[in-house]
DNA sequence: AAGTGACACAACCGCGTGTGG
DNA sequence: TCCACACGCGGTTGTGTCACT
């Protein structure tokens, strides 16, 4: 399943991780954080790259990882903001709390991307005679990035209103919580009110867990 | 039991972006 | 303003596992 370990010229370490490579980066980053992930490997005492180290934790071994299945409300979300934003898996996983990008862009690939054909089938098939209106081959429509920035930020706003008051002040700043994105109002997440309940169950969850002293550590789903 | 193809997922690679000097 | 560096993101690859023949 993973990749079979082997060194580069360089003498960086590169594929499967092990159980005491695991435990070195998790025991270093929760002891210093990790604000300079080029020099993480050495003072962690890893043969590994930063950006392998940060891909690790990001995906494995970062606290509040909600590993198994995809409930249906989560692929729901994923099938929505997907057909909105397109490949932003990143923006997804901030709003999937425990979820990882690869992890998110992995179920796309595997499960999600095949729903999505059969449904754009039947609704080709519904549609007939509908010429292409500008979408791309294979894609569904997607908004601009300004619009798709908006709407996910109508989203937070409306989320971050009923969530618990604490730390936003602590957030660091990122394009989602940037005033700049004004709510415009005909903008609506329609997809909200049917997952409602989905949304505040994990975070609290999520929320009993504090990091160390690296609080940007994957921040965008602590608002 | 062996072969084979599909699936699942960890990990790598390359590029774009942000930031500091 | 330019340049170099570090980081983050998205696409892709590689490999173990499972199901089917």
């Amino acid at each position: 399943m993973v990749k079979a370990p082997c060194f580069d010229k360089d003498g960086i370490k590169k594929g499967a991780w092990s159980e005491e490579e695991d435990s070195k980066l998790r025991l270093y980053i929760e002891r210093h954080g990790h604000r300079n992930w080029r020099e993480l490997p050495k003072l962690a005492g890893l043969s590994r790259c930063g950006k392998s180290c940060r891909l690790r934790w990001m995906n494995y071994l970062r606290p509040n990882l909600r590993r198994g299945k995809f409930t249906k409300e989560e692929d729901d979300v994923i099938l929505d903001l997907h057909k909105k934003l397109g490949s932003k898996w990143s923006v997804m996983a901030a709003q999937l709390p425990g979820r990882s990008d690869n992890e998110i862009k992995n179920h796309w690939h595997t499960h999600l991307k095949n729903h999505v054909r059969k449904d754009e089938i039947v609704s080709t098939n519904e549609q007939v005679g509908n010429s292409e209106s500008g979408n791309h081959k294979g894609c569904p429509a997607k908004i601009s990035d300004l619009e798709a920035q908006e709407e996910v930020g109508i989203l937070l706003k409306v989320l971050s209103s009923g969530m618990p008051s604490s730390s936003t002040s602590e957030q660091p700043q990122h394009w989602l919580s940037d005033s700049s994105y004004a709510v415009s109002s005909n903008v609506k997440p329609h997809y909200f009110d049917s997952v409602k309940s989905f949304w505040t169950e994990p975070f609290l969850l999520d929320n009993d867990v504090v990091l160390s002293s690296s609080d940007d550590v994957f921040s965008p789903m602590f608002f």
